[in-house]
DNA sequence: CAAGCACTTTACGTTAACGTAAACCTCGTC
DNA sequence: GACGAGGTTTACGTTAACGTAAAGTGCTTG
């Protein structure tokens, strides 16, 4: 697992309203300590829309924030396919019929249990790092006394 | 797929200790329902290493403790170097040298921290999981109230 | 003894999630 | 106008974590 990321740090020099600032992919890449490569595969991959200045990809606010929610399940271990499940259907909601609504809530249901379940296994994996803490520093102890 | 209820096979199965008892590929393989092929693979990876009766693999209390850790770490993302990193030192422990000892020590720390980052993580989702259902119910309630 | 399990090894196949390399634009600037 | 720092597409390479198939071993059971 990778190392902690920071909340998205503020934009700096400008005074523009966040939901009207712009990013190049570089600059999102940078900030979420991901490659540009990872930021164009999640596009192909239906995670990202970014439009188009010329050639370039302009992101916006909303492009940002599904980054960072793709990088947080990912840090949960969901799999791409799973995050965009949730994110497509999330944007489909407005006009969605009451199946896809109703399928939404199915599977919002399931990814809350598989939270609850890592919560348990977070608890118990805590207590086994506590214990195998505990005991070696006890054997480091035994050994600084031995000297 | 019935069991049929057949006489006693071997006697007093029921009454064993759990710190005697074994245990075979497949009956591991359905207490946890994973595949042989994945314990075989686990064992590969230097997870697992049951002893042998002939050729076939007896899988004992330690074996299952050990696999049923794995388990859990991959359902924290964790991947099987990470784990088998803690895995092993822990049993290179009761001789281990202060310099491993104290790896062993920062190893923890940082698995420590990727869990702190999962709980945080967790709390986060939950919230936005909360925010989507909400929307979604709303929608629905609406859609209902159309007819 | 043939058949059926449960197990074994060997080895090639597959999928997800990118990495890496090559070859190409398009700026600003020295 | 050469160049370096960004960006782009295309496409092949890589790694982890198994799946799957083939071919063999050993037991027990009708």
């Amino acid at each position: 697992m990778s190392r902690t990321s920071s909340q998205a740090p503020e934009a700096s020099s400008d005074a523009l309203p966040r939901q009207q600032r712009t990013y190049s992919i570089g600059e999102l890449a940078k900030m979420f300590e991901v490659t540009p490569r990872t930021i164009r595969f999640y596009e192909q991959e239906g995670l990202l829309a970014p439009s188009r200045q010329g050639q370039k990809r302009i992101y916006r606010e909303k492009d940002r924030v599904r980054l960072k929610l793709t990088l947080r399940g990912k840090r949960l271990g969901f799999s791409l396919a799973e995050i965009r499940e949730v994110v497509m259907m999330y944007d489909a909601m407005p006009d969605g019929n009451a199946r896809q609504l109703k399928r939404l809530l199915e599977i919002l249901k399931e990814k809350r249990a598989d939270l609850e379940q890592q919560l348990e296994d977070i608890r118990l994996m805590r207590m086994e790092i506590d214990d195998v803490d505990q005991r070696a520093r006890e054997v480091l102890r035994h050994l600084d006394q031995e000297d």
